[in-house]
DNA sequence: GTGGTCTAGACCACG
DNA sequence: GTGGTCTAGACCACC
């Protein structure tokens, strides 16, 4: 596993685990079925609290997309990669929603924010 | 004065004023040398709390945007158009790095990306 | 609020929490866009840590029966109701239907089972 | 031994061992002196831990349902199938009620629980 | 004052 | 060993 976790981030800590995870599901890296490292083995490796990566691992388990077994630990869901894949894509749709809303709201043309989008794709 | 708050959106309140006036400024909706409303009325007809509307006000004379007219309350500053527009245009470019930074790391493609963006902006 | 905990039940304390609160918006004891206590007089009424009670309002957000209101404290969201019923509803629902698979999973005829309910009912 | 077990199901592992196998008394499946399959051979059938396979038998012994046989292994006690069936109703039993106190603590009327119950029987 | 996040440490049932 | 729950206490931004 090779996250990165930054702390002073403005995003929560656990929903860069959490999302980092699903990314990580949506792209192929971890396959339904496979079992996850385990909360305390991820704490100490991302040298964070337990807690934290415990909330991250709910999180996704109410999204269906890890389950729990008894006694052993966690692994990805059947069918994760698909619920990953469109979760992915819909959050970044929200996301560019959302800022061609505010741009829009500033009365930028759509012609100036296809040249941003250009330039900052570079 | 015609600005919508919404107090369970994420965005902190005095940013959703003070934003709303920053780009009413740029969109010349509001002229230099213009009084605006005082920080008790603008509270009232935003039904918010006055200290958060003071917050934004003097966000925005920290900017130079707004100025203080002694005994008569705040104006538009000179030269705030200008200023206002260069800010509006830096605060959408930094929302859109952001966002097209999100779309990369989860392995979306630059093709893929276009396209989001083109059918957002319908 | 009249609500009931026992910290030694099985269900987790913060399950109580969220349903009691869920039954009662779904009664018409709560309506939507009213406040309810905040989560630090919440715990102090019931006696528990303030985390397990912003653990259970959290989930409520989730579900969208709650929202919160910037520096104010947690409302329940509109359309609430509604939501809260079928919930509350489907809880039910699946309960009951999971007790008859064991019921027939263990060869009792339906006759039985009907005669183990109302008796059952009083 | 036709047993289903599923690990990320709630109900642990050695309680859905050690009930199906009571159900299996109960229902005839399983005689009173029959062997039944040694902790290993079960443990193998079921792809579980040898453990929680004797966890169940210990369970069952307890209750005299199952007893030991000195050399062979174990075998369904005399007069086992009598009290599978008693326990299996009083579980049975439990659980409708329960169930039925959690509908009527969330306000459904008796009428609208009958309703429930005879369209879950199908 | 409010909720949100994070840490730390404890206890539990399960395998 | 695993995850799940709960407590306690700290810090933050916001209103």
């Amino acid at each position: 596993m090779f996250f990165n976790i930054n702390p002073s981030n403005g995003v929560p800590v656990y929903e860069q685990v959490s999302r980092q995870i699903l990314f990580a599901v949506a792209a192929g890296g971890l396959a339904s079925g496979e079992m996850i490292p385990s909360v305390r083995e991820m704490a100490r490796q991302l040298a964070i609290n337990p807690n934290t990566v415990a909330r991250a691992y709910r999180q996704l388990q109410d999204q269906e997309i890890l389950e729990t077994v008894r006694g052993e630990g966690m692994a990805v869901a059947k069918g994760a990669r698909a619920k990953c894949k469109s979760v992915r894509t819909k959050l970044i749709r929200e996301q560019i929603a959302q800022v061609l809303r505010a741009a829009r709201q500033s009365q930028l043309s759509d012609e100036e924010i296809r040249k941003m989008v250009e330039s900052e794709l570079k």
